[in-house]
DNA sequence: GTCTATACCCGGATAGAC
DNA sequence: GTCTATCCGGGTATAGAC
């Protein structure tokens, strides 16, 4: 990614530092994490990171915002825009848990965020613009009688976001193929978890 | 709860302090919140607030027992023991919301806890003790036929877990009657979104 | 680019007067 | 039971030598 390097230390590009920072962040909380604490998952002393990074928030915000940008991707891409509501919903499915798989850390961070510093507030801002079009499009599909019949739209696009969004708490690179995680993912939400249908 | 006051000052009885506390918690984050946070919500000074409180950690632990309490409290029913696997899955799924509800912020802040400190790592072991007998219904739910086919118990267990614990990132007291709140997430998790079956 | 040393502040916690 | 004053450790961040 960053400029080749010379010397036998590793290149400290920002994106690596940011990644760095980011498991940290998750493991102990961006609060309770120190400058020390990255400066020595950096391999380098407090002083010397500081040469690299602006500062702590600057760091919260570089990987907020890689977070960010996949969601919003998704977005973007031709497929949401598919005939059916249902169709869109789905596929949009599918994507964030690809998109979690590929970025767990960063969308973990995200997923984490209390809103104590200005840039913590403005990455909850743009979370909620993505649930809110998410929203927009169970509602449709409710309309469209594509889903049961009683399902609050609200309730239903929280409780979609809050399975997608859950798995950051457990799932871990490698022990489960994305395509199988997100295949269990769109059943469960969309079929259930029942062997017989009433 | 406590002693009756006598002056015109609110009654600190601990409960109503942990409360506090909890409130304050959930807000900023745990690290986040300092001792000068927690007693200006309850409306004294810092040392003033000392004199009711041992720490901030034995705050922290009083809330986390109130919600570990309610929890387990759910498995010593005597309906969590009907004689399906999948009538004690629903039972529990149903009572669980309601703890959720009813202790709204004690919860919260159990399911959100990092592991920083020995508290913390304390109960985060007994959740998982608790998510390990939700896992362990699910598996015999999948035996027993109950659930669908190909459903990975493992998996099945942390989505419904994750489903369900993802209240406490929207839900409010009021806005929502908590049994059609428990209706919607037993639906959503049994049934699922769609509309038709295949 | 990296280090040591340090400025500066804020957090948890306590002493002791009232 | 509440307060003011303070200790002390650790946090972010910077200065300046190498």
């Amino acid at each position: 990614m960053g400029a080749p390097r010379r010397g036998s230390r590793p290149a400290y590009d920002i994106a690596s530092l940011v990644e760095v920072a980011a498991r940290v962040f998750i493991e102990r909380g961006y609060d309770a994490t120190s400058m020390e604490d990255l400066s020595a998952a950096a391999g380098i002393t407090k002083s010397s990171f500081y040469h690299h990074v602006r500062g702590k928030e600057a760091l919260l915000r570089a990987a907020l915002e890689r977070a960010l940008d996949g969601l919003f991707g998704i977005l973007g891409e031709r497929e949401a825009s598919l005939a059916t509501p249902l169709a869109r919903l789905r596929y949009i499915v599918r994507r964030q848990v690809e998109v979690l798989a590929a970025e767990l850390p960063y969308v973990t961070l995200l997923l984490r965020l209390r809103g104590n510093t200005e840039t913590e507030r403005w990455a909850l801002g743009r979370r909620r613009e993505f649930d809110a079009a998410i929203a927009e499009i169970v509602r449709a599909a409710v309309l469209a009688g594509e889903l049961r019949e009683g399902v609050d739209p609200t309730v239903g696009a929280r409780l979609l976001s809050g399975l997608v969004n859950s798995l950051v708490d457990w799932y871990r690179p490698g022990r489960i193929p994305v395509p199988a995680l997100a295949a269990e993912v769109d059943r469960m939400a969309f079929e259930g978890l029942l062997a017989h249908r009433p």
